[in-house]
RNA sequence: GGCCCAUUGGUCAAGAGGUUAAGACACCGCCCUUUCACGGCGAUAACAGGGGUUCAAUUCCCCUAUGGGUCACCA
């Protein structure tokens, strides 16, 4: 058997939804795991719907992503052209070809009368179903009709008795009454295909080996079989995967407020963490391993891993991903992506920014936790007093007002200001003092920041900040507590 | 409503007749510790229900329930 030819082929809709984001994950990876190809189809058949620009989101996101195509509309191969809207006539000639065996017929039919159908359909309670009213028509009739350039779509014609089955690589074999397919569109009336038929033409035509879609494709499967075997063409094998929803158990989407995927990389997710977990939602591999990169996925990836159940976006595994990721890369890589996010809230020069970048490292988890995480170094917030009493230190206001009294002047005299200096001063301090550390430290570190939580402790943030800095909030802080003492708080 | 599909802890999920029913996230506790985080250790937590088949069903079959999909000149 040839090597697996997968496709990918969104219409432009203007973003890249998660699920679909996933289902070209799917394809890319089958393709790669056989050494096969993997080729971008865009299907624009819907020009109503058509989004300037949105092409160039696809191409761009699946860039990002790193995933590439060997065919498609940039960059070619042999199977063009890879748009849609530029096969046009490819499709309306295989329709034809297709009423003249027999498996479609014209029909004439206005949009009222279809509207029309539908209300007495539902008035009935039945089905949504065309009645067939065009398929009586005589060769005659149509003739002239086609002649005076009557308005016209082409039907599929479903076999009257009997069932389709088709075997799914993920859901196994499925079997659909032939009394239960309506006689779908495969031309519109502005002559374009509609996506029931242009797929299974460009499929075939493309040698496409692993149709790979979302299941909500799974009810129409039946009928694109019909169409393979009217051609006498070989049916693809079959790979339907499972939906992505949210926590409510509702599908994903964008138009509900749900993130595609730029509005997670624009909040602060890394690319390959959201590559990472979204493989992984509804796909498992043969071993415990969660972490992986694009290439090893490559290399493990296995249709058999793909499960039946829909599964739940969960931003939280996301997170702890996204952190996982941020931990693993050297910190140089970390502080490139960081910096933009200090830029905003650091406007002192002086900040040595790397040695910020060197504490947020691994307590990060989404990139766009940064500003409100280091926003005391900038300014020094309004604070609670009562943030200097902590149980576990055993501090109080007296107590740390001591310690920051006697650790200023401690401080004061230290000449070459740096993490080792000022640790070795306070340490040797607390030493003197025959105190825990904590009950030195933690008023230092309250006054210093301002902040019940801070990233790194009170030496870090004071060689951060600079003596100069790191003296005057612990003066301010001296005099907070004396006022408040004497307020009797 | 008809048809199709699914159902293992809160979430992702392994397991495919006999298991103490994995692992991960989240949550909780402990340790480490100058807060937080990281790291380490530990705890709680699941086979939707009912019938079969079988010596034995989470695993196979049927029914019910629940959830989802689909019934467009959208994809």
């Amino acid at each position: 058997m040839q090597n697996a030819r997968t496709r990918y082929a969104p219409s432009p809709t203007g973003y890249m939804h998660i699920g679909n984001l996933r289902t070209a994950l799917y394809e890319y990876l089958i393709a790669k795991k056989d050494n096969g190809k993997f080729i971008l189809r865009i299907e624009d058949t819907d020009q109503e719907r058509y989004v300037e620009g949105s092409v160039d989101v696809i191409y761009k996101t699946l860039k990002l992503a790193g995933i590439v195509h060997d065919e498609g509309p940039d960059v070619g191969g042999d199977y063009g052209p890879y748009v849609q809207s530029e096969r046009k006539n490819l499709y309306l000639e295989y329709a034809k070809k297709l009423v003249d065996l027999g498996g479609a017929y014209y029909c004439f039919c206005t949009k009222d009368r279809l509207v029309k159908l539908k209300e007495e359909q539902d008035v009935a309670g039945q089905g949504h179903r065309y009645d067939r009213h065009c398929l009586a028509l005589s060769k005659e009739d149509i003739q002239k009709k086609l002649a005076i350039n009557e308005p016209y779509i082409i039907r599929q014609k479903m076999p009257d008795t009997g069932s389709t089955s088709f075997d799914d690589a993920v859901y196994g074999t499925i079997t659909v009454d032939n009394s239960e397919l309506d006689d779908q569109i495969l031309i519109k009336t502005d002559g374009l295909p509609t996506y029931n038929f242009a797929n299974v033409i460009d499929d075939h035509q493309m040698a496409i080996t692993h149709v790979v879609r979302g299941n909500e494709y799974l009810s129409s499967t039946p009928k694109y079989n019909l169409l393979y075997e009217a051609f006498g063409w070989d049916i693809p094998i079959y790979v339907h995967v499972p939906l992505i929803l949210k926590s409510s158990g509702q599908k994903l989407s964008k138009r509900a407020g749900d993130p595609s995927f730029e509005d997670l990389v624009s909040e602060g997710y890394l690319v390959k963490a959201i590559v990472n977990y979204v493989v992984l939602l509804g796909w498992s591999p043969s071993t415990n391993q969660e972490i992986y990169s694009l290439r090893e996925l490559e290399e493990v990836f296995e249709i058999d891993g793909i499960s039946k159940a829909p599964a739940i976006f969960d931003i939280n595994k996301l997170t702890w991903m996204n952190g996982e990721y941020i931990r693993k890369m050297p910190i140089e890589e970390f502080h490139k992506l960081a910096l933009p996010y200090y830029e905003k809230s650091i406007s002192n020069k002086n900040i040595d920014t790397l040695k910020i970048s060197k504490l947020l490292h691994i307590r990060t988890e989404v990139l766009t936790s940064i500003p409100e995480t280091i926003d005391f170094i900038n300014q020094l917030p309004e604070y609670d007093i009562e943030m200097y009493i902590h149980k576990k230190s055993k501090t109080t206001l007296e107590n740390s007002l001591e310690s920051l009294t006697s650790a200023y002047p401690v401080l004061e005299v230290i000449s070459n200001w740096n993490a080792e200096t000022v640790h070795e001063a306070l340490f040797a301090h607390i030493e003197a003092l025959g105190i825990k550390n904590s009950l030195l430290l933690w008023p230092v570190r309250t006054a210093v920041s301002g902040k019940a939580v801070t990233p790194g402790g009170a030496i870090e943030i004071a060689d951060i900040l600079g003596k100069e800095e790191t003296l005057l909030r612990i003066n301010i802080g001296i005099e907070r507590l004396k006022s408040a003492i004497d307020r009797g708080v």
